[in-house]
DNA sequence: CTGTTAGCGCTTTCAA
DNA sequence: TTGAAAGCGCTAACAG
């Protein structure tokens, strides 16, 4: 191993004290023309770095933010999906703010062991934390969260409450105002029966997703809407399981709601093997936008979430709070539904 | 800010000193019951984390793994799939080992700045570095490493040499020969003209993919096979044109092989739009067996990456060079061809 | 403007 | 088996 060249090498070689050196290399403004060029051209020569650990140590930071995943194991392609723009826009935002970031990826199993906190978030190797999930979280892990005092942003999570106050800034989507305008999407064309298939139970986004539905076909539909939601886990699979199922019913749905695009997929390949049309037979919306549902035929109408813009938005939140220290907050961005012709006017057969 | 807890108030509390706390904490074997017991109790009692950082700077470790990702920027969804199952595979394991994992994602401009260098390696904040990159890393960033000393494994590239010495272990997986499989396989069907459509160019992976191809057609066709490649982009919008641009030809291709499958998935649409039946008319074979292929009509024939076993090897590779300092080595996974209703024998016309 | 010096919190000899 | 003390490499308060 060679000898780690340190700021000790540089001021000697500049013939300056470290403090000096340590000036240069902070940016201090008390430092005169010569001794800075002296001090840069020897760190030039000796090739040095500063060592980023005692830097850390002598400040009371580290300039590292963590993001830490919570999911079920393995993660599906649906949340990878929805969760890697999110990770890229937080990495570009810090990488520019002069923060490096650290991620962790946990397992439900974690969370309720409470291992989570303690693996993570009390070694103090951290400014800020960024958790990104779409569990619930547990009391235990919220009261160590609140007890540590660290900066922390949820991405599509909470905002969640310890001890009436806000645990966290909450960057949030609109999950239930756009299913309620699908439901309204596809009322306005004349569907009266729609169907939902829901993604896993324990995802709070499905829940969202099916709590809006449920307000809105408890409102408009006067028949036992139950019926027409089936427990789906946002696999292709399922949602090739839910249209199947549905079509069993009499009489069926003439437009169904997917909690996922991947579902939706799996729908539509059931409604070819019952040679269905879409849209004639049966209308599909599916969420989450994703690029080869485009390319359906039909072409998919989905629902966008700002996955890249929950990312920004979290890791601007969280450096602001870090420099300022301000409350928490909840934002909510919006989603948009992109229709296409996978969705069209019931059919009036009489 | 609440007074951290630090090791000296556990050693005040349990009337010993730091040492024997630190021993403790590392699970020293020449320590005491009682003396141990205490320092549990008072650890417990005052909820004691140790500070990573200060443990770092002691020992001169850091328990930490930086995992370089080096993309075109947007990154594109064919990258992630085979991204983020690496991530996580390293991520268990480098759990498991009790090391922390720190990500950078960076864009190609860094790396040719060398910024990437300078921003990432020479920070002496990780023991160890996985390279998760397609492009081709140049020269000067292969220096640095090389002079950094840094435990190195790259994954899905290299093996890099400098200087005559290989930089870093390279975790590979059998692009070519696969590649050979695939065509054999359409030869075997009777297929002649065979039709080939890269990814992006600057793509290692892709190179090598074509590479492959054009051996193969240059050993087994007598026609000028050039024109029946087309240089593509890995979107499935690429791989539209691609077919489309082989149709207008006389004759047009029988089979198509695919960089990947958000392509193939492009060209069977393209097919859909030319009305020609797959594989009667077209066999198609993709690159990546993502899930929604499969699912296709009919499901399309394509190549498994193992995305997992390359992640973990790789970080079972770097902790082993991190503990035995042992030599730099390159090690190639199988790849495994998946063939589904998208290839049949070629169509005899007379 | 700059050198000196006392930490940051932990580990690890060295003695005892 | 344990305590004392010397660092790890850097920053920042203080004195000049």
């Amino acid at each position: 191993m060679m000898h780690k060249v340190t700021q000790q090498d540089v001021a000697k070689l500049a013939k300056v004290s470290t403090g000096t050196v340590s000036r240069v290399i902070n940016g201090h403004p008390l430092v005169s023309e010569e001794a800075k060029k002296a001090v840069l051209a020897a760190i030039e020569k000796l090739g040095y770095a500063p060592n980023t650990v005692a830097q850390s140590l002598a400040q009371g930071r580290t300039r590292n933010i963590l993001v830490a995943f919570i999911d079920n194991s393995p993660i599906l392609p649906s949340t990878w999906q929805y969760e890697l723009p999110i990770l890229q826009a937080i990495n570009n935002f810090l990488r520019l703010h002069d923060y490096s970031v650290q991620i962790s990826m946990n397992t439900t199993n974690d969370t309720f062991n409470s291992i989570l906190f303690k693996e993570i978030v009390r070694n103090k190797s951290m400014d800020g934390l960024i958790i990104l999930t779409s569990l619930e979280l547990g009391e235990s892990f919220l009261k160590s969260l609140y007890d540590s005092k660290i900066p922390t942003v949820f991405i599509g999570n909470g905002p969640y409450m310890y001890d009436s106050h806000q645990v966290g800034t909450a960057i949030l989507f609109d999950n239930s105002k756009i299913i309620k305008e699908a439901f309204n999407l596809l009322r306005s064309l004349g569907h009266e029966r729609i169907g939902f298939i829901t993604g896993t139970d324990d995802h709070i986004h499905s829940q969202l997703r099916l709590e809006a539905f449920t307000q809105m076909a408890s409102q408009y539909c006067d028949y036992s809407f139950e019926e027409y939601i089936f427990h789906g886990d946002y696999t292709i699979n399922s949602g090739f399981q839910g249209l199947f199922t549905f079509f069993k019913k009499t009489p069926p749905p003439s437009a169904i709601i997917c909690a996922n695009d991947l579902m939706a997929i799996g729908a539509m390949r059931a409604a070819k093997e019952f040679h269905l049309r879409i849209p004639q037979d049966v209308s599909i919306i599916g969420f989450d936008n994703i690029e080869v549902a485009s390319f359906y035929s039909p072409p998919l109408t989905s629902i966008k979430v700002p996955s890249y813009d929950l990312g920004n938005m979290g890791a601007e939140k969280l450096v602001k709070l870090i420099q300022d220290g301000s409350a928490y907050e909840t934002i909510t961005l919006p989603t948009e539904l992109i229709v296409r012709k996978s969705v069209g006017a019931v059919r009036r057969d009489t």
